[in-house]
DNA sequence: CATTATAGAGAACAAACGTTCTTGATTCAA
DNA sequence: TTGAATCAAGAACGTTTGTTCTCTATAATG
């Protein structure tokens, strides 16, 4: 705690970016940082720049750069504190550039009911698509049937193409889809994400100590 | 072209915000805009903050709004659809931070085994850990067992603390770990992003048409 | 004990900043 | 042709900015 631990001030800007979205001058990160001389303040700043959290657009302003937003990925227990996560050389992973290769033909789509439980998506997840009317069989598809949209996987038999839920229990509750015309592909799955509804913090177990 | 037209201004910031990721101030606004008096930017930015592209943020600082990144996945696409598509907005919703309330304390971890399949949580998903040593019963907890981290549902009985699978199926390959001397629980559960494992793009099916 | 980093405060400054007020063209409808 | 909008530039302002330089405490080291 004696030594300037900077990943203390980097959190706390880190957070003040995701609420405000911007990088501020350095008065008022004297007033985040609860530091007094504007002067401390630009030194920390320094120290940030040299470890590559921040660096300076045109013009002189700060702004993040992409480790900034890197999160850590933990494989197994680091020895010691949390924060030596950064230090050794953990995977970083930026979940937006993760998730989505394609920004400008990606769409995230809310999942309703229970019909995909097999294949580990839930109501309430957001699937993500991709745009695209082809598709393989037994590939996730978010399809257009009678002017809604479905999530279900791709199939066929001799009697053409239809769409299959994944609900083994529930397995009668989703009967195939067959189209009466033609089936409207819209695009396919590529991922999911998922908030899981946490309830309100109630802190009743401490079991043990922590770290 | 009379007029003057906002969204050439907005277009060549929206360009530059790309490259440089941030608002400039007014007199390098003028620079990219080929305006010559700072007060004339002033009054376009005026305009876009109007029109509910900029905004100020505490400090007075320009910055970009939800809206002012609109225009990636043309709204167009959606006219004509199901109306289910207009709730989410797709292209509005950010995915950090939708899932990350508190950067600092986050991180994510990928998940090993099927032990937590009953919740939709597979191989391979990555589940997004907010940190904190204490948690409610029932809640799913990454805990530090044996100099290792694992993915459990929080339980007590009589006996104590201890972590339960989430796997009916295969129950009996997950029983129950007790902890030996204390339990200690790395942070919580709060969300999930899968990246789906598309096959290699063969356009088998190509069913009915498309849009 | 003396010394040397480290953590922090204060003052000071030129440049850049956001803003307002004034003035001059050009357009266009009454 | 008058008069109001619109488009644009200039000058001027008080404030904030990034930065630097100097000065202390405190802690660690030798």
């Amino acid at each position: 705690m004696q030594q300037l631990d900077i990943f203390t001030y980097l959190g706390k800007l880190q957070d003040y970016y995701v609420r405000e979205k911007i990088i501020p001058s350095t008065t008022q990160l004297s007033a985040l940082w609860n530091v007094k001389a504007r002067s401390w303040t630009h030194q920390i700043v320094q120290r940030l720049k040299e470890e590559g959290f921040l660096e300076n657009a045109p013009g002189g302003r700060l702004r993040p750069t992409l480790r900034f937003f890197e999160r850590t990925v933990g494989h197994r227990v680091w020895a010691g504190l949390p924060q030596q996560a950064f230090d050794v050389q953990p995977e970083l992973l930026r979940i937006d550039d993760y998730l989505i290769e394609k920004p400008s033909q990606t769409i995230l789509f809310p999942v309703k009911g229970d019909s995909m439980i097999d294949l580990g998506i839930l109501e309430g997840d957001m699937v993500i698509i991709e745009r695209g009317n082809t598709a393989s069989i037994g590939q996730v598809v978010l399809a257009i049937v009678d002017n809604e949209f479905t999530l279900k996987v791709l199939a066929r038999d001799q009697e053409g193409y239809y769409l299959e839920a994944r609900n083994e229990k529930r397995g009668r509750d989703y009967p195939p889809i067959r189209p009466e015309q033609k089936l409207e592909i819209y695009g396919f799955y590529v991922g999911l994400i998922r908030k899981a509804h946490v309830a309100p913090h109630r802190p009743h177990a401490r079991p043990g100590s922590s770290l």
